[in-house]
Order: C-alpha cells, then sequence, then structure tokens
DNA sequence: TGATCTAATAGTAGCATGTC
DNA sequence: GACATGCTACTATTAGATCA
C-alpha cells in the first residue's frame, strides 16, 4: 500500500479511499453481501444455527463479517469463493464480541481470534461456541438428566385428558395475577381480555369465563358470549391500571392491592394426551381440575422441604434502567419471578447438573439450563395466536404482564416449546453446525445446505495472544481498554461497538446469570454478583453513565486495538443510528487513536424497530467503517457524500432493497462522520481535554452536515 | 386544552421443519 | 403440496406525560 494522504482543502474533499492494491474497500461486494445478510436475517438461527448456544441480543449477520475479513485477506472475488473452503492465517480481534459473529467468522476462515467483551454472559457464550465438546457424551448425558428430574417430577407436569380420562403431560399453565377487591373483598383476577386462544391454529376460539369460571371453546365471532351463561365474552376486566371486580362490579386501581411479589392463580391447562391427539383437530385446553389445583400445592410443600438442598440463587435484583420495573411490581429477588412448581423443577434439574462429572458436558448442559430459564419463569406470556409460550426477552426489557404461562418443564420431544428437551436438541444442532458449518446457497428457490469441507468454529481455547499459526482462540472476560495485546500484532479487528442507548445487556442477562454462576463457583468469570460493571460503555442513567464515559471508553480502546494492528491492518466495524450526534463518540476514538476512515460500506444489519433506533423511519442498514493508519492510506476518490449516498443506494436497489428514508439518514450519517474525520485529521490533538474533543467532533459534524444541507437543498 | 411524544402492553408476522 | 406447529422477531394501540 503507498501512502499519500494530506489535509482536506474543502469539507467535501472527500478522499481518501484506501490504495486499490487490495483490501476490503476495493474487494467488498456491497449488493452480493447484502443479499446473503438479507435471507439469512429472516431466519437467522436457519442459516447461522450457532446461535442457538444462548441467547444474545443483537446479532449481526454472520455473513456481512465472513465477506468483510474474506474481502480483507483473500484476494478471489468475493461471489465465486464466498462458499469454498479457506484456510487463511492470520490473526483478527474483536473487542467487543457480544454473541461472537467476528469469533465464529474468524475461525471458520482459518483465522486465529482473540475476541473480548466486559460482559461475563457473552464470554460464556462464546466459549461454549468454540470450545470442543463430545457430541455423544452430551446427548448420553443429557438423556440421562432428563430421564432422573422426569422419574422425580414428571407427576407435576401431568394432568387428566377431559377426552380418555388417561394422564397426558401438560405443555403450558395459564396462570393470572389477582388481587382481593377493597370494596367486596373477594379475589378479583386481572384478566386484560378473557380470550386465551385465537382460531387460527385452533378450529375455536377459547375463552375464559369469569362467571362460570371454566375455559368455553366458541366459534369466532365479534360478539363471543359463553355458551352456559351467556356472559359477554368480549369485556376486558382490566384495562391498564384499573380493574372491574367480577363479584361486586367495583372499578379501582389495582396496583396498591397487589401482593409484593404479585399472587397466581391457575386458570387454564394446555395439555398433549397421545392417545387423543391423533383424533382431535387444534389443540387440548381444560379448566383445571381438583388434583390439577392440589399439584400446586404439593409442589409448594416439597419446596419448603427441600429447597435448602436446592441450589436456588438468593439475589437482590439490583436497581436499574429495565430492573426497575420489576421493583415497581414488588419483585426484589430474582427468584421471585417464578413459581414453587418452577423453582422447585429448576432446582431440581440444576441439582442433578451439577453432578455430570465431566466439565465440558456439564458446562454444555448448565448453558443449556441458562438460555431455558427464558421460557421458565412467570414473566412469560402465551402467545394466543401461535399458541405458545413467548420467551421473556420477546422484548429486549422485562415487560410485567398480568398473564403469565408456566412452561413445562422437560417437555415432550417436537411438542411445545421452551422445555429443557428442546433446548438440549437446539443446543445440539447448534455445536453439530460448529463442527460442520455450511453456508445455504440456493438452487433457484430451493434452499441447499453447502457444507464447507475443512471449516470449524470449534478451536482450541489458549489463555493468552495466538500466534496466529496454529490456530487459536484466545477469550477473555473484562474491559477491551485493558485487554494486553502486543504490538503490531494483529491482522485486523473487526468489531460492532455497542450504542450508548443500547439494550441494557448487562441488566437483561443477569436474570441467567444468577442462575448459571451456581453452577460455576470455580470459574474466575464467574466471581462476580453480577454481570454489571462500570466497565461496561453503554449508557445507564441508574450507574450514572453518560456520553463522556462511553465516549473516553471507546477511544481507549480503540486506541489499543490501534496499536495492536500490524502497519496498514484495518479496524473495521458496523454503526447505525439516525442521530447525526450518536456519530461524535466514534469520530473522536477514531481520531485519538491516530487512524482515519478509508472508507464506509454499507451491509444490512438488525432487522428494524431495534429499540435503540431513535424516532420516526427504522433503518435496517449499517455503515461498515474501514479505518486505517493514514500513512498506508491511499487515493482521492472527489466523491462528495451524495454520491457515497446515491452508490449505496444504487447497490441496495440492485439487491433489490429499496432503502427507507430512515436508511438513507443513515448512510448519509456514516459518510458524515467518515468525511468528519478526514477533515479533523490533520489537526487532532488527542491529548486536548475531552471535552475540548467532542466540542471540536460536534462542530466539525454539523459544518459538514449544513454545507451538505445547502448543496442538496 | 389539544397536539405530540413516550412508555407500556397486547398482539401479529414470517419463515422454518416434519409428516402425511 | 397441504397442514400442523415450532422459533424468533416485529408492529399496533393507547394511556399517560409533556409541551406549546
Amino acid at each position: 500500500m503507498s501512502s499519500q494522504s494530506g489535509p482536506q482543502t474543502t469539507l467535501f474533499d472527500v478522499q481518501p479511499d484506501a490504495d486499490t492494491a487490495g483490501g476490503l474497500e476495493t474487494r467488498y461486494d456491497a449488493t452480493f453481501v447484502a443479499r446473503l445478510a438479507l435471507r439469512e436475517k429472516q431466519v437467522q438461527q436457519s442459516y447461522r444455527p450457532i446461535i442457538q448456544i444462548h441467547k444474545w441480543f443483537a446479532r449481526r449477520p454472520g455473513s456481512v463479517f465472513r465477506s468483510l475479513m474474506h474481502a480483507e485477506f483473500d484476494g478471489r472475488p468475493l461471489a465465486s469463493s464466498y462458499t469454498s473452503a479457506h484456510d487463511l492465517a492470520g490473526i483478527v480481534a474483536d473487542p467487543f464480541m457480544g454473541g461472537g459473529t467476528t469469533v465464529y467468522e474468524a475461525t471458520r476462515l482459518g483465522l486465529s481470534v482473540v475476541g473480548c467483551d466486559v460482559n461475563p454472559m457473552s464470554f460464556w457464550t462464546v466459549r461454549q461456541a468454540v470450545a470442543p465438546l463430545d457430541l455423544e457424551a452430551f446427548e448420553r448425558e443429557a438423556a440421562q438428566v432428563i430421564q432422573d428430574v422426569r422419574n422425580e417430577l414428571g407427576d407435576y407436569y401431568r394432568t387428566r385428558c377431559t377426552e380418555c380420562a388417561e394422564l397426558a403431560d401438560v405443555k403450558y399453565f395459564h396462570l393470572v395475577k389477582h388481587c382481593d377487591c377493597p370494596s367486596c373483598g373477594k379475589q378479583v383476577d386481572l384478566h386484560p381480555g378473557l380470550r386465551l386462544a385465537e382460531s387460527v391454529r385452533h378450529p375455536r376460539e377459547v375463552y375464559h369465563c369469569p362467571r362460570c369460571n371454566t375455559l368455553k371453546e366458541v366459534t369466532a365471532s365479534k360478539t363471543p358470549h359463553c355458551p352456559q351463561c351467556d356472559y359477554d365474552l368480549a369485556q376486558r376486566p382490566t384495562v391498564r391500571s384499573v380493574t372491574t371486580c367480577q363479584h361486586c362490579g367495583n372499578k379501582f386501581r389495582f396496583a396498591e392491592h397487589l401482593g409484593k411479589p404479585p399472587r397466581h392463580r391457575l386458570f387454564g391447562i394446555e395439555y398433549h394426551c397421545t392417545h387423543c391427539y391423533e383424533n382431535i383437530r387444534g389443540r387440548q385446553f381444560k379448566t383445571p381440575d381438583a388434583d390439577d389445583l392440589a399439584l400446586i400445592d404439593r409442589a409448594a410443600e416439597q419446596l419448603r422441604a427441600t429447597r435448602d438442598q436446592l441450589l436456588i440463587p438468593e439475589d437482590a435484583i439490583p436497581a436499574g434502567d429495565e430492573t426497575s420495573r420489576l421493583h415497581r411490581w414488588g419483585y426484589h429477588k430474582w427468584n421471585e419471578l417464578f413459581s414453587d412448581r418452577q423453582l422447585l423443577g429448576l432446582g431440581t434439574l440444576m441439582k442433578r447438573i451439577s453432578e455430570v462429572p465431566s466439565d465440558e458436558v456439564r458446562y454444555a448442559l448448565a448453558t443449556v439450563f441458562s438460555d431455558f430459564l427464558r421460557y421458565q419463569n412467570l414473566l412469560c406470556r402465551y402467545d394466543t395466536y401461535a399458541l405458545k409460550c413467548q420467551d421473556i426477552f420477546a422484548v429486549h426489557g422485562f415487560p410485567v404482564a398480568l398473564l403469565a404461562c408456566e412452561n413445562s418443564l422437560l417437555g415432550i420431544p417436537k411438542v411445545g416449546s421452551g422445555s429443557f428437551v428442546h433446548f438440549v436438541a437446539k443446543y445440539l444442532k447448534a455445536k453439530q453446525y460448529a463442527k460442520h458449518p455450511y453456508e445455504i446457497v440456493y438452487d433457484g428457490k430451493r434452499k441447499v445446505i453447502h457444507p464447507i469441507a475443512g471449516e470449524s468454529i470449534e478451536t482450541p481455547l489458549v489463555e493468552s495472544e495466538p500466534e496466529g499459526r496454529p490456530q487459536e482462540v484466545w477469550l477473555s472476560n473484562g474491559p477491551s481498554q485493558k485487554l494486553m495485546l502486543r504490538a503490531e500484532s494483529l491482522d485486523g479487528v473487526f468489531t460492532d461497538p455497542p450504542y450508548y442507548d443500547n439494550v441494557q445487556y448487562a441488566e437483561l442477562m443477569d436474570f441467567c446469570y444468577v442462575w448459571l454462576r451456581k453452577f460455576m463457583a470455580a470459574r474466575a468469570e464467574f466471581s462476580q454478583e453480577t454481570t454489571r460493571t462500570d466497565d461496561e460503555l453503554t449508557g445507564n442513567a441508574t450507574l450514572l453513565r453518560g456520553l463522556q464515559e462511553f465516549t473516553s471508553g471507546l477511544s481507549e480502546v480503540f486506541c489499543r486495538m490501534s496499536s495492536a494492528l500490524k502497519p496498514g491492518a484495518p479496524l473495521v466495524f458496523t454503526y447505525h443510528h439516525n442521530d447525526p450526534k450518536a456519530y461524535v463518540p466514534l469520530i473522536v476514538a477514531i481520531l485519538d487513536a491516530g487512524l482515519t476512515c478509508t472508507t464506509v460500506l454499507v451491509a444490512p444489519g438488525e432487522m428494524s424497530a431495534s429499540l435503540h433506533i431513535a424516532g420516526t423511519k427504522s433503518s435496517i442498514l449499517d455503515s461498515v467503517f474501514v479505518c486505517r493508519n493514514p500513512s498506508y492510506a491511499s487515493g482521492v476518490s472527489g466523491a462528495d457524500i451524495s454520491t457515497l449516498v446515491n452508490a449505496d443506494v444504487a447497490a441496495m436497489q440492485a439487491v433489490p432493497y429499496e432503502p427507507t428514508s430512515g436508511d438513507i439518514a443513515c448512510l448519509t450519517a456514516g459518510h458524515v462522520a467518515a468525511a468528519t474525520i478526514r477533515h479533523l485529521r490533520v489537526t487532532w490533538v488527542a491529548g486536548d481535554p475531552l471535552e475540548q474533543r467532542f466540542t471540536t467532533a460536534t462542530k466539525a459534524v454539523a459544518a459538514i452536515r449544513d454545507e451538505l444541507e445547502r448543496t442538496t437543498a
């Protein structure tokens, strides 16, 4: 690569694009990548089953990162060699590895990897994906655990079939929160509506009739009435914070009358009877009978008697931006988010898993357990349309609803969802993929699995920075600001930095973490009581973490990465925000690190309507910033921002994908940020106070945007 | 006081696989 | 190819808050 770069003469002298002698600036093919990524984003777990190791938020399409690394390190054209085998040598790093996309795609290509994340759940998820596992031993042990726990607790998840009177497996228990009426003193169910199931995947609609206190099946209608007592089933007994007493008609705000934590009542069951199933259309629902209700008391009693021997976590829920909502509902300990039967089941399962002798198999089962907790708590709701349990993270927060869905603990293979057997199967699929990754190609409309011989995500783990050969992965749990790397050792950094106003990963992941760490007493990554730390970069009002902390943290990380990069090696990251100000921390960080932005590429990122995207029109396109040491960046594109945005739009239209106005705003903001970096680079003083650097960058962005608006007006 | 924004909550969509 | 049903993620609605 040649070296030539100088001060800008005008704000729009947008240069330099990189030398064309090789590298992803020229070899990246935005249209090709977008075609892959848009398909992958539709059902990500089908294209890259590795993501099913454990829930993580906001995963980028693996195809984007595979393409970026391919374009940088492989001289062959992207489109013709994307699905061929790779054995690239080199070391790449991801300082914000999150769900591990960079780690997985790099190991597949043969690269050694350094992955770092401050969140122990991220570390653990990626570790589990990469660490070799004996799948036969895993399957064998999982089957034994399931059988043992089923022998012990299976009765708690059976109910009498209303058709044949035989015992059948319960799929879901349906619970409703309740309180006492301040007027008549009777117990009031807080049903927001009375419909339990729609008639899409079941022949009739299923309602709870408060007067009969039974489930009723009725033909779909806009004015459904109870066939027994003619009760108007379209009523909404509880609207927002106000409920109507089903006994005396009193309307009152229920919040002050709720138990702390709220109490639940069983009002319905969905079950699966193997004897009758073939002769029945749709699903099987029933009103709980006396035996069903007695099981609840029996489970509570058994929990009281055995609780000390189980490993149930007693951690308090710390205050937080998301967790404060739980406090408002009266939940102060994580274990209050579970019914007694759930605690008994989870505690028993945990205890049994902790007895598994092989470390790796036990770790794998513990990870399955941690992930399946999402479907085993009282924050789960029932999807009345799909007729299944929704997980706690269906939205990125802790929404507390008035109805709860208590899932079967162990479950039935291929029936229902969110039970232990389903999560074991999911994990197995993920690990099979880790051993033998594939790409999905299309033969016309037909999907074809295309195995790639020689590639693997499973790679030996080491405890320090790899040399490149043999291929190794070093995963580090801690702040990337403190990651120790050799100078000029990395062939590239590929990452997806946090957004300032992003999902509160740590607060959400604590829900799983407090359980998982019970298995991991001997491991340093689980020594802290919470995944929250001052070293996390995401803004958090509760922890008094603002934009300044975010900027200085990001700057430290980029500086550290920059000094570890080989001369001319790229720092590549995806970013996406439609507020131009959100790019200022990045601009500061890149300039502090002594880098310039050689180009900004376009790639599909998260799907639309993500929580961190402020305001109007959502966007699915990411800007991919490619940054290098200015001495190794050369060439003058002469293109202005509008031209660059138009080129991006044209590349997406060729997919075909028509960018939204939100997309275009994001792409523009990305190019403005790049232009700002180039404009400020020569005069930038990294030693200036942070506030001054921040102001300088903010003003430069505003000036470039003003000029852009003037010229395009 | 009405317009507008935001947070909370309920509900819906799209694509997948397996079986007949 | 129809049908059943599983998985993950997104959208619509609206009460309540805020502001002109």
